[in-house]
DNA sequence: GATGAATGAGTCTTCATTCAT
DNA sequence: CATGAATGAAGACTCATTCAT
């Protein structure tokens, strides 16, 4: 019995493998069952034994990196935020550019289902809410200026998550002009200006 | 021949008119050649008189209200950058709400055609250009920090833009928890603060 | 125009006639829209620009033909009851058996479609109505024994109906055994007997 | 071995009583032999181990209630028809009722497969045999007319199974309109005048 | 110029049946 | 005996595009 269903995993494994390759090589829309199966060599009919249907699968395929997606949402900020800054925007562009075809997907499955909309926005939220509760804390203790933490963490995400998006999927601006580690640095250092400098500077003002 | 010819354009015009309409109401994906002819009251064929397909159409479509998208990135900025850029943003904004369908529209498309997405990279260029220069001009004077004002520009692009998508298109943070005009002033503030504060505070600065 | 509207209504009704005869051959499930548009020799496609889908198109199929199923429903019953009942029987006999492959085609798509049975729950109530006010007369008049009319002409109904399929559709009783004449002239005399034999002797009775 | 034969015996019953549950619900179209298995709890392939496939099931299904169905068919009349046959009707709609689902089935079934059509003839000849039977000794013994009684058994058959399909399973004439205890009186009624009413009067009238 | 009927390729989805374990 | 994964044929429906009138 366990070799029938470690056979019957090793099948769903596969056409989820094979389902995400085709999502990230052709995008949510331009995928078909179809495709889907040719390219996991398996019968079309194979595969509504697993999924129950496109918009399924790719819940799945989505749900088995989510986790890695947005992975950093969890981590708690250290006491130097420029510091902390500079590493979960550097990795969440590293995160981004492994599963850039999957984000792309993302993205366009929004338009075609309210599920998939939906989907992500929940994968996200915990990203955005980390960021909040980060601006919370430095405002409360002093290091941040008080600001509506709720909305500019949603700004400041945005400015993350779209600026990926421009860099690794739209080439913008030109490749040639600017690397990850750049774009990291400059989107830290907006970020970090844009909440902190104003505060951070006062303590050098005399009394 | 002159009637001829201007009841031809009245037609195209009408389509024009049409298909704006629907991919304003249905999206880029859902909307049919037929979908437009139906809403135009014209004959199926009749569209094909006109636009090679449903991407020309929509190239055209979005070419006629292109300009009123992105008009403001033609303004030079004033002198007061935090006043010049509340404004700018609040109108950004406004326009955004007032073509949300079409916005929508170019997004979803932007991942069906190429075209589409190189014909949105167009059409934002100039709007990603004058934030550039005017952040040259205000570095050049010492309004603002010294920064890569490329990579800049295209970040903070990227958070009103994609802000601004959150807000209208997905309702993200609820809709009770903002209005457009503090998203703007969030947006601002952010803004301001991420190029300008660090040198602005420093004047104040005792020596 | 009148050319192009023609040549439409033609394909329209050339759709219709095929369907007619594949849902006769065939029976309902198992005809296909593609056996139609086979039979017709037009596209698959052009079957959906007259008709939603199968049932739509039998249901066409059956309009076209339900006056003429029951076309004798509307016609009074003269005075001598024998003789209406037997010409009202051997026309009914000989429209069913005209129709026989849509009457199977009918209680078979009963089971397949609310929609189905609705309709022919439709199509027969005018008969059914019919008897129920003749037997309402019958009796009135005193022609008839006092009964529940209601209930006696959908019992008579049946009788007639599903002797019809049986003897047509089911060869029962075996084929030599009966002919249309034979079977029409049995019910007749059932039915007659049944709803107006015992007053309809009393008369002879010596007072 | 015979422990094996047991469950192996046990097993079929199971699949049997299933597959009569489903199809009592669900209509014989509709019933997939998946949906046999599942109700059965047992895996798919088993199905084919002791059904060729949904028809023979159903066959199978229907050779278990036959008797039961058609079970007054055996029984002799009395001396009273019109108390025999008041009892045997009512009877009759009470199996119909009691089986209604299967009863559906059978008039679907017979309408996919020529098999299921012969079984079912099958089953209900015995049934109008016997009609046949005791229409000829009451011709014989002088209590009803003289009347082709093989003819006059299909229609008189076909009146009860027709009225009772259409009374459980159509709801004509509407469900408040008529009891089947009412049904039963005015069959039997019809019944009882069609065939002895013209005889069963003339004693009465003086030479 | 305008029409709109006709086309047919492309996808999705279901299910009876087989067969290796 | 029983299992249940895999198969693939079959059918429904949509819609971009063409073309004769």
């Amino acid at each position: 019995m366990g070799k029938r269903q470690q056979r019957a995993a090793a099948t769903a494994e596969h056409l989820l493998a094979s389902a995400r390759e085709v999502f990230e090589t052709k995008g949510y829309q331009a995928t078909t069952v179809g495709a889907i199966t040719k390219h996991a060599a398996t019968a079309h009919g194979t595969f509504y034994l697993y999924f129950k249907n496109k918009e399924d699968v790719f819940a799945k395929v989505m749900a088995s990196v989510a986790q890695e997606m947005y992975r950093e949402a969890g981590a708690p900020w250290s006491n130097d935020p420029r510091e902390t800054l500079a590493r979960a925007t550097l990795r969440f562009l590293e995160v981004f550019e492994a599963h850039k075809g999957l984000w792309r997907c993302l993205l366009e499955g929004m338009h075609q289902s309210k599920a998939i909309e939906e989907m992500w926005l929940d994968l996200r939220r915990p990203f955005i809410d980390r960021i909040a509760r980060n601006l919370d804390r430095s405002v409360a203790t002093g290091q941040a200026r008080p600001i509506n933490t709720r909305l500019a963490a949603h700004a400041l995400g945005a400015m993350t998550e779209w600026s990926a998006f421009a860099h690794f999927e739209l080439q913008e601006p030109g490749p040639s002009e600017a690397t990850p580690r750049e774009l990291a640095d400059t989107i830290t250092d907006l970020w970090y200006h844009a909440v902190y400098a104003g505060v951070y500077d006062a303590p050098r003002q005399p009394a």
